[in-house]
DNA sequence: ATTCCTGCAAAGCCTTTGCACTTAA
DNA sequence: TTAAGTGCAAAGGCTTTGCAGGAAT
């Protein structure tokens, strides 16, 4: 779905279009899930064995340099990666993670509200800052509950 | 200035004061920024000589675990900590920060707006995913003036 | 033919851990 | 006294880098 789309910006760049980018890209975009470095390396290595993990970890750089990734760390020791919203098949969606267990959910409620208003503040930010804003973040964090039920019987 | 309270939380959990603690909480107590651990660690070490790494860390999840400091990752590579809210000298904000410079600035600006919708949303996530959600975020990100002219020029 | 890209292994960093010593309570 | 806390050094885990061989243009 989104080869087409790396090769021209790969050719824009002048930079090549190599089986291991269309791998990794792939990877992202067939799962719902914040893939760590990890676990994209696990997927890659099933397609193209060969390829090895500082690749994985240029080849993510470049792809979140050239505005199709989004680089997380939600605070478990895992940098995650995401496609950005205009390459992903998801929706628009902020994130809610679990202190506990890390589970990460992708939460779309109110969003129309939060898109309205982290607009408008972003328009006011880049003024008064003079910066070219490209993206915004919201993350709550607390405890599911299943892992509130397992605090309290400490 | 948070020395007692320091001493309060400790003591309910049946835990410590000990010099380092008191040191470092005094370190965030005394900055406006978002100090690394390395920051953390000179500064400590300035009254403290002989407090090592290790207990800086310790110490710093110690604090993040009682609630009264807050743990960041803006993508810089370092892990950087701030006092919450109800123990900070700053007003509640959220944050900006330049892709390019690493620079983070703590903007205040539609601040209200922002809180009641986030407690808005926090209410609707605890309920529906039945979540004991205890704090939120918001950062923007993007490139500040000069970061960007730089840019251009390549 | 060139220049970019990749794999591998080594090096770098940040963070955690084990252990014996120290210290708050 | 005695369990918690600390310092030090070693170990771990993730990420970056140097370099020679390989591949896209």
């Amino acid at each position: 779905m989104n080869g087409p789309r790396l090769r021209s910006r790969l050719n824009e760049r002048g930079r090549r279009v190599t089986a291991p980018r269309l791998v990794i890209l792939d990877s992202l975009d067939r799962t719902a899930k914040h893939l760590s470095v990890r676990e994209i390396y696990l997927r890659v290595h099933r397609h193209d064995p060969s390829c090895g993990m500082a690749t994985i970890y240029r080849t993510l750089d470049l792809l979140v340099q050239m505005g199709m990734v989004m680089k997380f760390d939600f605070g478990d020791g895992q940098t995650r990666y995401e496609l950005t919203e205009e390459h992903s098949r998801k929706e628009h969606h902020h994130h809610l993670v679990c202190r506990g267990c890390d589970t990460i959910i992708d939460y779309t409620e109110f969003i129309r509200d939060e898109i309205e208003l982290l607009d408008k503040t972003m328009k006011g930010l880049s003024r008064k800052y003079k910066f070219a804003i490209d993206s915004h973040e919201i993350v709550f964090k607390g405890l599911c509950e299943r892992c509130r039920k397992a605090a309290e019987k400490d």
